[in-house]
Formats: C-alpha cells, structure tokens, sequence
DNA sequence: CATATGACGCCGG
DNA sequence: ACCGGCGCCATAT
C-alpha cells in the first residue's frame, strides 16, 4: 500500500533489530541516532506496526528505563519476562542496572 | 487538508 | 530530588 510508508518505522525498526541480546536501548537515543531526537515519541508509535516484523520490541524502554510499552505487549508482565529471560533484572517496570544494559546505537553503532 | 493520538523527553516549579 | 505540564514529529482517521 503505502510506498513510502518505509520512512521512519523502517528506520527504526533497523534499528531496533541490532540491538545486542541481554542489551536495552531508549527511544531517545535511537530517534537522535536517526537525527530525530525530537521524535523518541515516534519510535514508540513505530513499534506498533513492528508487531509484524523481527523488531524485539521488548529490548526498548523509555530513558528512565521503565517498561512503559509493556502495556502493549500481551498479557501483562510479558515484557518483564522476556527482559528477564536474556539476563535483564526488571522490577516493578524498572530495569535495574539500567545504565549497564543500555546501548547507545549513537556509541555502540 | 485538518484534527486527534501517542510504547517520550525536557524544562520549570 | 520529586512531580507536573508543555512541546515535537510522524502516522492514522
């Protein structure tokens, strides 16, 4: 349908694709590697359509590293669990050692 | 073409 | 340091 409907969901979702297993990233730091630091919020609304694509949604929080999109996902810790199930400790929606986990496509990429 | 929505982020109090 | 409100960009309707 949409030609260009490639744009930025694309581009995000290639982003997201490389994030490192066991490895977290925040919508902020992929829309400024994408040269849309303004646009973290579309990032978010990307991953709605990546629900059809090899995007691990689960792997991208918000810059405080809460599981805000986790809500999204389904039933309701499912996200928590797959964080866990590569080696990431969440609680209560908070990854701990956020900081270490986090990957910055801007640094790393 | 205009309006509303949204899985965020930053600034201010 | 904590909480609240505003702003921004792209997509969908």
């Amino acid at each position: 349908m949409q030609t260009k409907a490639l744009s930025f969901f694309d581009k995000v979702y290639q982003v997201a694709k490389q994030i490192p297993y066991g490895r977290v990233t925040s919508y902020g730091a992929i829309a400024k590697y994408l040269g849309a630091a303004r646009s973290a919020r579309m990032v978010g609304y990307a991953m709605n359509g990546s629900h059809n694509k090899d995007v691990p949604a689960h792997r991208v929080v918000n810059r405080k590293g809460l599981l805000t999109g986790k809500h999204h996902f389904e039933g309701t810790n499912l996200m928590q669990q797959l964080l866990e199930s590569e080696g990431v400790q969440v609680t209560d929606n908070q990854i701990q050692n956020f900081e270490e986990v986090f990957w910055d496509p801007s640094k790393e990429l």
